[in-house]
DNA sequence: TATTGTTATACTCTATAACTATA
DNA sequence: TATAGTTATAGAGTATAACAATA
């Protein structure tokens, strides 16, 4: 009897042709891994953009995070919730802007910070070990063509 | 006064160096053009996943597409739902065994699909663009290795 | 015993709208 | 008028567990 649930066999059509569809699948696996790399961080990709920002950038305001990653300053809330609640992040209030709020790693969150880097370059390293000579950046490259693309509206 | 909210001069530190971050950045706007694309056939990504497997491979079940995409079979049942809803897929009973639904398009679900592949085509081309002579090829090998890549546990 | 489709459920991510305090 | 942070809310996507029918 044929195997109906064997998916040796699938044709894949035009999904296999499609950079969307295997950008998805290539982003859902290593996202998975990411995470268990740092799952006893308590570190999700989208806590360590932020994380990342702020380390690299001090000083700059909730919004602007949400900006420089592509989100929605709302959903910034939660996220920094959690980092202050996780003693990495601290909010001090900007001296130019009483509105807005100053992001900052703490002490704890720069000691934090580095051992979760060493982490994620190991999970890094394993992906990249995929790639030959020369084709890690030229995929990055590849990426942010397709991320800043912006194609007009018809 | 210093600009907090630009983000011209954001430094994304080692995010510019992960493969992780730059595919997520990338997928997240051909995901959103793909959508834009097809918004008026009522078509998501997920959904053109499934429509592409059933059109290829008629008279699979639910369980092993949701194996063939990645998924988990309790999210066909919503999204063959839809797909009847619309016209556009039906569950026939599977000859071989009772407890499974073969996959079909219906009549319609033809004419719709081809149409749809047109509107497609248009959004991958938009994007195709962006890439060099041999390049898409090698992006889309470069894809698969990471999609496929299962690093063992330590 | 195992598998299929299903249901209920829950969790994350994301986005929108509206509010307040400030600018 | 406009913006920053916040809150409430809602939708999509995804996953787990359990159940009835069937293998």
């Amino acid at each position: 009897m044929a195997n109906l649930n064997s998916s040796e066999d699938i044709d894949y059509g035009i999904l296999d042709t499609l950079v969307g569809y295997k950008l998805r699948r290539a982003q859902v696996n290593i996202f998975n891994d990411f995470s268990e790399h740092c799952s006893r961080f308590g570190i999700t990709p989208g806590l360590f953009g932020v994380l990342s920002i702020v380390e690299r950038n001090p000083g700059l305001t909730q919004t602007a995070i949400a900006n420089a990653l592509g989100n929605d300053r709302s959903a910034m809330v939660s996220v920094v919730d959690r980092l202050e609640s996780m003693n990495i992040v601290e909010r001090k209030p900007s001296a130019s802007d009483r509105r807005s709020h100053a992001l900052f790693l703490t002490p704890h969150g720069e000691i934090f910070y580095k051992e979760l880097v060493a982490e994620v370059l190991k999970h890094e390293a394993s992906f990249t070990s995929l790639l030959n000579e020369g084709e890690k950046p030229l995929i990055i490259d590849m990426l942010d063509r397709i991320a800043n693309h912006k194609p007009a509206k018809q």
